[in-house]
RNA sequence: GGAGAGGUGGCCGAGUGGUUAAAGGCAGCAGACUGUAAAUCUGCCCGCGCAAGCGUACGCUGGUUCGAAUCCAGCCCUCUCCA
């Protein structure tokens, strides 16, 4: 059975759409993954994750082996059996809550030691144990333990926390190596550091290529810096990794940020956008993101976003999602966050559909026009 | 009829002489959210004004005082207990 392959079908500029087939399922790209931070896409069941189009969720090590606890989810059948999600799923390394966390946590370069936020305990995260822990979910993609650093570090601390990442690359590529077992079924990405410097990125990728991965990611964008500034950083950023591997920029992003990475050649994104927006009154649509939360919703009789074939928008109205947000009924969240699933996994769909026919200019500029547009 | 408690901004509720346009919460109106410490957080929230500021305001009326939501008197109303 295959491990893992990327196969790209249709290129159209710098993008490429494609597949990544896995034992557990193929993964069709450009792909966007709804983060599952706590073995849950909040307020989704997985068939629902499933039924927006989502091929791959995410996972977090970090939260995962704090509760329940990395060794009794493996005594559980693995992360999988658990949630419920038969399909691949993609663990975060944990390397984004040492800077999240960054008040908790000591960096070393063994590793990061640092205070549980859920109730001080104290613990340590180095590449050795992430893995260790990515082995025991049973994840199927493994993210290298990395460490990334606000963009108002100074340029000496970005190269430091690159270097790092290069060593813990290199660390955890022996670890993942090291378990014959899961390793036969399982892949590992390798991630790029470097802010927004070139040289810095071109380093990064030099060394991870060197170690070899099956797919890159480019960390440590949106954080802050601007849209402008991550464009341009993926201007000269993705051309350094390689062209047959998946190319995943993390943490990333608005649908804009999705059509405009897609377009600089990126295959892959998680964001905790949709469902946390959802969560919060946002809803996504082509015309721009609402707020269900406006007044201006409590009698509108139409769905969250017109013509959108989502379950929760066939079915209620603008009135109903605002009188359930506004109310904090659990309802609320869970049909603003099945439809912004929906909204992001439809413009995947949209995107691969571009490349594959090869009119991804105009796709993106009609999209990116009416998304920005000033209702 | 007697005894007691109390009436504060849309609601709840602090405040018992000046630093009070009056804490805090809720509701309301907006905004934010990018590898999830988030069903969270931030701002506004008496009127007019861009603002300085002005005007109104703590049941009602009157009084004490340089100064009152805070003290005094009368009145109105609410609640609890006794008869």
């Amino acid at each position: 059975m295959t491990r893992f392959s990327f196969s790209i079908a249709a290129t159209d500029g710098a993008a490429r759409t494609g597949a990544i087939d896995m034992q557990r399922g193929e993964i069709r790209t450009p792909a966007f993954m709804p983060v599952g931070t706590a073995a849950t896409v909040k307020a989704m069941r997985p068939e629902e994750v499933r039924a927006s189009g989502a091929d791959i969720i995410l996972g977090n090590t970090y939260h995962l082996m704090l509760r329940p606890g990395a060794e009794r989810i493996a005594k559980l059948g693995g992360l999988h059996k658990f949630m419920g999600w038969g399909r691949p799923i993609l663990t975060d390394s944990g390397g984004y809550q040492v800077m999240s966390l960054s008040e908790l946590t000591k960096v070393t370069e063994e590793g990061v030691a640092f205070a549980s936020h859920l109730d001080g305990s104290r613990h340590m995260l180095s590449p050795e144990r992430s893995i260790d822990v990515q082995r025991l979910l049973d994840s199927d993609i493994v993210m290298q333990f990395d460490q990334l650093v606000p963009t108002t570090s100074t340029l000496e601390q970005q190269r430091e926390a690159m270097e790092r990442s290069i060593r813990w690359a290199k660390r955890s590529r022996k670890e993942f190596d090291r378990s014959g077992e899961h390793a036969q079924r399982a892949a590992i990405f390798g991630i790029q550091q470097g802010a927004l410097d070139g040289t810095l990125r071109k380093a990064s990728a030099d060394a991870l290529i060197d170690i070899g991965f099956d797919g890159y990611a480019v960390g440590g964008l949106a954080v802050g810096e601007g849209q402008d500034a991550m464009l341009g950083c993926l201007d000269f950023a993705v051309g350094m990794l390689p062209a047959d591997k998946p190319r995943y920029l993390m943490g990333v992003g608005k649908p804009d940020d999705v059509v405009e990475a897609v377009m600089r050649g990126i295959d892959m994104f998680d964001c905790v956008l949709p469902t946390r927006s959802g969560r919060t009154g946002q809803a996504f649509t082509a015309d721009g993101p609402i707020n269900l939360r406006n007044a201006r919703f409590a009698e509108d009789l139409e769905p969250i976003e017109p013509g959108c074939p989502c379950p929760a928008c066939t079915r209620f109205s603008r009135a109903y999602v605002h009188h359930l947000v506004k109310s904090g009924e659990i309802l609320g969240a869970m049909l603003m966050t099945q439809h912004n699933l929906w909204f992001y996994q439809r413009l995947m769909q949209g995107l691969r559909d571009a490349i594959g026919d090869k009119r991804l200019q105009a796709f993106a500029g009609e999209f990116l026009q009416r998304y920005q547009a000033k209702g």
